[in-house]
DNA sequence: GTCTATATATGGATAGAC
DNA sequence: GTCTATCCATATATAGAC
């Protein structure tokens, strides 16, 4: 939910939604310190005065761009239950996980990985990094070795790199996800079949 | 090389080689945007204006930083060469590169990886890009398929994972080192054989 | 090689009018 | 909701003495 009102929406503008939109793109190009609130304003065609209605500080928008992530990831997680006691189950969670992040544009998971040590050290940064730990734990299954967690690891990564693929690879979009969800159900499931 | 002179150092102090490691450290951690030479200079006991004697602008620090790791993963396809044609020869090159990142600090891979973004902006930043690219190339081998780079992508990120893994996984350092390896490569090998 | 002092720019953020 | 005007902190970078 980008939205504060669950029905009719009663705002007179919509520079909050384009606001997270075009501060998405241009975090995830630029990197976020190197992105200032003047140019977020510029492309809305308003004044940085305009944006401090609609968000406290710039990190508020950075906030309010990575909370629905935070939430769908742990969503994910917790929907998974005790499925990801078996491999079954843990691959069940990665085809979505796939999906998810091929669903969205590359924007969203550039700027998690290409400004990670920057969110680590912002206030809500602990709860990204919790959720991706959380991820590559149920990813790994319980009681995993150590050969486990770095499979979980590796796939994940995979599946990770492939949403900016795009750019590197020029085959068709859709054939790079397809390829590399394969690899990455090949990594996790490794050698045995539990 | 980090010094100008092969021979018989003249310098009259080691501010030079000490900015440099102390830069590495902050532009890991920090981000390069977020660390200001103010913070480099106290650290170094020094003011912002000596750190201008030895860097024409903050720029060329992390310019002093990257060459050297550009050079070196050149080097290592260069020397491949003609190998690269073998399934074997590619396997070296990447056990290779595991060794150089494994034997650096993780600083230099957090770096690159987590500032990616920033240093494509700047100026040398095509020749890391350029050079990433060159490697992946040789990984995936001649005449690779769509799968056969993807293979060489995920194997290679794997690799450069484990270089900052040591903070997430409460394993021994090098059991990770090892375990990623062996992942790597059978992702490399995939199915196939040539 | 390093210092003090300063030029100059730009950033995030606020006050108050409309 | 958006504006103009402004505050204030901090940044890169330079000038010139020692």
């Amino acid at each position: 939910m980008t939205q504060r009102s669950a029905g009719v929406d009663h705002r007179r503008t919509d520079t909050r939604d384009r606001a997270l939109s075009v501060g998405l793109r241009l975090f995830a190009t630029q990197g976020y310190a190197n992105t200032s609130l003047r140019e977020i304003a510029d492309e809305l065609g308003v004044t940085k005065a305009a944006l401090y209605f609609h968000f406290k500080t710039k990190e508020d928008i950075l906030s309010g761009i990575l909370l629905d992530h935070i939430g769908a990831i742990n969503a994910m997680v917790e929907e998974a239950g005790p499925s990801l006691a078996t491999l079954d189950g843990r691959e069940v969670l990665l085809r979505r996980v796939a999906e998810y992040q091929a669903g969205r544009s590359t924007h969203l998971v550039r700027l998690i990985r290409e400004n990670f040590t920057e969110i680590s050290n912002l206030p809500f940064g602990a709860e990204i990094k919790k959720g991706q730990r959380r991820l590559l734990e149920a990813l790994a299954g319980p009681d995993a070795t150590l050969v486990g967690r770095i499979r979980a690891r590796t796939a994940f990564m995979a599946i990770q790199t492939a949403a900016m693929a795009a750019e590197w690879e020029s085959a068709d979009e859709k054939d790079v996800h397809e390829a590399t969800l394969a690899i990455a159900l090949e990594v996790l499931r490794g050698g045995d079949s539990g």
